[in-house]
RNA sequence: GGAUCGGUAGUUCAGUUGGUUAGAAUGCUGCCCUGUCACGGCAGAGGUCGCGGGUUCGAGUCCCGUCCGGUCCGCCA
């Protein structure tokens, strides 16, 4: 027998019982004649006392960090306590011990605060997988999955599993192409989202289903973004947006409860798609904190008379002016103005400048436009964006989409540096009533906003029947009838991160392929495409509608961390490697034969 | 496809206007130590300064190229 306890469990209660523990040597600290090893496991550290001459053995054997190790002895209380761990009111006097392993001098040190670089940890990730947080992560990671299937399982739902390995689809990310031997010239794609299973198995009447399913997409990648991730996908029958939001919020709800011990009493916040573009300046608000950009001037619309006629070409030219007033900012110095200047001119930002007003505490304002505005004029904007003494405002001025992104992303920024967005602090709320399309300028056609399964606001249905997606004028796309189109769809997001997305679907063949068509799918390529769903909505598709949930990022916002990568247990790196395992890496000439591919 | 930061001891980093023998901490090795738990003390080993080229009397330092890693934009329905 290896061990009657783990290394996390003994206390006091159980002194003078005699005990085996096996488990991996944390730290060794020889004083004199006789030693102290940590001895770690999954489950804790427990300290080993090693006698004379147990010592000597030691010593004659070698032992050394994460040495492999077995001990038998009995349980002793400390004279020397150690409050810090949970084990930490005993040790165990060893009686014999024996090596099972001997180990290398590791890479880097195993322990909470590693001295090891990112790259070299994914490397050794079987070693980094030893180091407290990510067991902690990988646990949480656990306790979500088993949330959510406890959860789903009490609501009737049936985990499915759909395959891996299937065909391209037209629309959205790149796939992972496998190729076929059996089938010459011919190629797999490996699933983005089990999207149509999902609703053949809700027209073979299974009602509600959900998988913890991966899924993959070959784009480039990013802290929260993986080519193979992991999805809560979940689908039920007979519901409208309604039954959906309710009880998926109650997912969440029960998540949070059950991982973190956090109870949300109140309903999640909705907030349609337009309000949080006009509010946050993006569709996934961090509703943590205030701080609403207001818009003084948006095409042809001017929201802030003061701004009309002021001699300042940049504002009179511009098709938007946004701005925000950042709390007690007032006192930033001209080096703190210069650099946040500097911030929104790098080129991830792409802004030409920064217009600040300073609302001093003494009631009188400084700004970078004083030339143009005088005092009263300020203070009007001031009273415009609910300023109050001592605020800063930053206002930027520009083309209406960058314009909204740079202030969504300096919004952030100060609200960050404010220490307003509190990762122990947890958010929620439904973002609806997105576009159904989006213009994508290249191509001049419409493409889904979410995907092309999703069913429009019954309002909106008659319009897309009787409108041509044709777009005659690329300018003033806006201006076309499918621009107002809204879809059935919705966001579920916390903390800033759009943690969850889903929709009511189409569940009629003629509507579906009217979809088809204003996304420039033709009949053809639908019918090859998606033959297979067209022909199940003859045979009696009930509605139905779902989501899916981003599992990584909901980990990794739980957990406090920005990154998902310390959530998955092996992740790719910045290249989409596997820098472990040195994947992807060649094909021999013999198995690219017989999968008839040759290389150029 | 693009921007940006980094690459120096096993590891994490410092290294001034280009100038003598490239440092610190930690880890590692040896010796000492009976209550440590970030143990302590003494001694020691450890370097192709990512790679290639250039400028220079002289390059870790400057220039060009390249490779690798981090972050971001594009992209990601």
């Amino acid at each position: 027998m290896f061990r009657t306890n783990t290394c996390g469990e003994l206390r006091l209660s159980e002194t003078g019982k005699e005990v085996t523990l096996s488990g991996w040597v944390q730290t060794v600290r020889k004083f004199g004649s006789i030693t102290f090893v940590d001895m770690r496991d999954r489950y804790g550290i427990t300290q080993l006392l090693f006698n004379e001459a147990l010592t000597a053995q030691l010593d004659e054997q070698g032992i050394g960090r994460e040495y492999v190790l077995q001990a038998t002895g009995t349980v002793n209380e400390r004279s020397n306590k150690n409050l810090n761990i949970p084990t930490g009111e005993i040790e165990i006097l060893v009686q014999s011990f024996k090596i099972l392993n001997k180990s290398s001098v590791p890479p880097f040190t195993i322990q909470d605060d590693t001295d090891g670089g990112d790259d070299l940890r994914m490397k050794y990730r079987y070693l980094d997988l030893r180091r407290g947080p990510l067991k902690r992560n990988l646990q949480l990671r656990y306790q979500v999955t088993r949330a959510t299937r406890n959860y789903l399982h009490e609501k009737e739902f049936i985990e499915v599993e759909t395959p891996f390995l299937i065909s391209t689809t037209p629309e959205g990310a790149r796939d992972f192409l496998v190729p076929s031997r059996m089938n010459a010239h011919e190629f797999y794609a490996l699933p983005q989202s089990p999207q149509t299973f999902k609703q053949l198995l809700m027209v073979s009447g299974y009602d509600r289903y959900f998988q913890i399913v991966k899924c993959f997409r070959d784009e480039d990648l990013r802290a929260d973004r993986q080519p193979e991730f992991t999805q809560i996908d979940c689908e039920m029958s007979f519901v409208e947006q309604e039954d959906v939001l309710q009880m998926f919020e109650g997912l969440m709800k029960s998540i949070l409860k059950e991982v973190k011990g956090i109870e949300i009493k109140e309903a999640f916040p909705r907030m349609t798609f337009d309000d949080a573009m006009w509010n946050y300046g993006n569709d996934k608000p961090d509703t943590r904190f205030e701080m609403l950009v207001k818009n003084l001037k948006t095409m042809g619309n001017v929201h802030c008379k003061t701004l009309d006629g002021s001699g300042f070409e940049v504002f009179n030219k511009a098709e938007t002016i946004v701005a925000v007033s950042v709390p007690g900012a007032a006192e930033y110095s001209r080096k703190q103005t210069d650099e946040l200047i500097e911030w929104v001119k790098r080129p991830q930002i792409g802004m030409a400048g920064l217009a600040f007003i300073k609302c001093n505490a003494d009631g009188t304002f400084k700004s970078s436009m004083d030339k143009f505005f005088p005092p009263e004029q300020l203070s009007e904007l001031a009273k415009f964006c609910d300023s109050k003494n001592g605020d800063l405002i930053l206002i930027l001025a520009g083309k209406e989409e960058r314009t909204r992104k740079a202030i969504s992303e300096l919004r952030l920024l100060m609200g960050e540096r404010l220490g307003l967005r509190n990762p122990e602090e947890f958010k929620l709320l439904w973002v609806t009533d997105f576009p159904l399309f989006e213009y994508d300028e290249e191509g001049n056609r419409w493409v889904a906003r979410h995907h092309p399964f999703t069913s429009p606001k019954p309002q909106d249905i008659a319009t897309m029947i009787e409108q041509s997606p044709v777009i005659e004028d690329r300018e003033n796309y806006l201006t076309h009838p499918y621009a107002a189109i809204k879809a059935n769809a919705y966001d579920m997001v916390m903390n800033g991160t759009e943690i969850g997305g889903g929709s009511i679907r189409i569940f009629q063949k003629d509507l579906q392929q009217k979809m088809f068509a204003a996304l420039g799918i033709g009949e053809a390529e639908a019918q090859e495409k998606f033959g297979f769903l067209l022909g199940a909505f003859e045979y009696g598709a009930p509605p139905h509608g779902g989501i899916a949930f981003g599992l990584d990022r909901v980990c990794s916002i739980l957990g406090g961390s920005d990154s998902i990568r310390d959530y998955i247990a092996f992740p790719k790196n910045n290249n989409g490697r596997d820098m472990m395992i040195d994947a992807p890496g060649p094909a021999a000439t013999a198995q690219l034969n017989e999968l008839h591919i040759a290389l150029k």
